[in-house]
DNA sequence: TAGAAGTTCTACGTCTTGTAGGAGATGATG
DNA sequence: CATCATCTCCTACAAGACGTAGAACTTCTA
């Protein structure tokens, strides 16, 4: 299982905005997140960073890249979530404890997502 | 939500031998690692920093600290997957590619842990 | 063909983690 | 009580990640 190295918080908000606006360029990402008053580069750099780390993908489009996140964020949070999980020695006591620490309406969600499994 | 850092290499075997061995001094976590060759004050500054974050207690016996883990190794998973389920926007979605994503027999071990619940 | 807009490369400061030595405190032992 | 074995504390340094960005080079487009 290849770990996923956690992101900082510019990488976090960069996914963000890729996972809510479809593919975007650097440019779209500095704009969308303007209010931090960062330059244009950085959100390159940090794009850049993102693609290497397998999160975005990128493409040519004319002059400019579009980045594309490689997996949505659902499935991505669930990865986040297995890894936690494969650090236990004792999974099903692991679950048992996570069962434990979600609201009811999360649980609710977990039966259901559980039942439509079989 | 306080957020929980992630763990080195050598901080996360500092935390299995917490988990595994109960208090443990200095002295008997270095031992328990000696495998790896590192010095033993790396492994105080180690068990100094997991203290620092929160993941160990420590309480003078003698001349000597013993470190406890604060919260179990199931307890720590949990609060991980937690903290990853919290980044959601939709977190119904997200429990369901989870659920989608575990074993047969963890899908059977987190039915039975839900059914506990009621 | 010149300018706008894009990319690439390089860089630097800070924080985290791995790694550990030296100095000082303290308990045990003869 | 003096000394030795231990223990802690403080400090330090290298490497890597991350935030941050400018300079230089490339490429559309009018």
């Amino acid at each position: 299982m290849p770990t996923v190295t956690s992101l900082g918080d510019l990488e976090r908000a960069a996914m963000q905005v890729a996972w809510e606006s479809g593919p975007v360029t650097g440019r779209q990402v500095a704009e969308r997140l303007a209010d931090r008053g960062l330059a244009y580069t950085t959100w390159l750099t940090v794009l850049t960073r993102l693609e290497r780390k397998g999160l975005l993908r990128r493409d040519r489009h004319g002059r400019a890249y579009t980045y594309t996140a490689v997996a949505s964020r659902e499935d991505h949070i669930a990865v986040l979530m297995r890894q936690a999980l494969g650090q236990a020695q004792d999974r099903e006591a692991a679950l048992q404890h996570f069962a434990r620490s979600v609201s009811p309406t999360e649980a609710q969600a977990l039966r259901r997502a559980l039942e439509d499994l079989e």
